[in-house]
DNA sequence: TTAGTTGCAAACGCTTTGCACCCAG
DNA sequence: CTGGGTGCAAAGCGTTTGCAACTAA
């Protein structure tokens, strides 16, 4: 079964109807390994049906979102997403320079979370989580000078 | 010399003008002890001079935290404010459901910063960090409800 | 059949910009 | 005096919403 079939199949189970248009999203998401803008995902859609509405888009994007079938990832002002696979749980890392997506595995975070919960009683919703910065080749490229 | 006379006397010394409009922008930003978001920032400078617009709030802040005078927060969608005091850096929690701003020692981020650098060679830029999440009052209302 | 979903167009909220006037240096 | 800064109004941009028509179940 095709990577965003799990997904339509959880839709449906959760009592949503399966539109062309959901498929669509759902497909288009599932063609690439890391998360996709809005506008990505919209052009993506568009060549298989020209028709198909941005406002569609978003009230897919959010649907699914509440569903936990995506991910939405606040990269600065807008955000992306990417499919959710439930085994495969992690966070992102977006290059600032290159724009370059990486997944951060969740250990890391986890201790961060476990640690503000034991000592300041703060609990982090890291769900939609992501840092910006320089991944290793822009790094190097640039010198390493921090702003 | 009064919290926010530092970052005025900084602005002039970079070669920048020091208008009323942003020495109102600098003490607003001083009597609070927490962040604010542009809004209240502007209510804040209307107080002292009511035709002040909101364009020229923005600009300053545009300006200020170009200096690294300010710092800008990013809440979720928007952004939030407060004065830098380079002796006490930290970084932000904000509850998603009182709104209430915590701050973050430090020492929590560079672990996470310095395992990242070294383990997979990302430099995540955090000046702009803040976590949103729910604070410990919020969190025992709730009955510790993860969504 | 019929409630959920779509396309369309308009509105929204926050932020930025163009321009003529103004004032800090 | 003069160029940077301001007020005003309008535009920009990503996102949301109201509504009539449509369609998956």
């Amino acid at each position: 079964m095709a990577k965003h079939e799990w997904h339509a199949e959880a839709l449906r189970g959760k009592g949503y109807r399966l539109t062309p248009q959901r498929v669509m999203v759902l497909a288009a998401l599932g063609k690439r390994e890391g998360h996709m803008s809005v506008e990505e995902l919209y052009e993506q859609v568009r060549r298989q049906y020209a028709y198909i509405d941005l406002a569609t888009v978003y009230r897919s994007l959010q649907l699914l979102t509440k569903l936990h079938l995506v991910a939405e990832i606040r990269a600065g002002t807008t955000s992306r997403y990417e499919l959710v696979h439930p085994e495969q749980r992690h966070h992102h890392m977006v290059c600032e320079e290159c724009s370059a997506a990486f997944d951060l595995p969740p250990h890391y975070l986890d201790d961060l979370k476990a640690r503000l919960v034991q000592e300041v009683g703060f609990e982090p919703h890291m769900e939609h989580f992501s840092l910006s910065g320089l991944c290793s080749k822009c790094r190097h490229a640039q010198g390493g000078d921090v702003s």
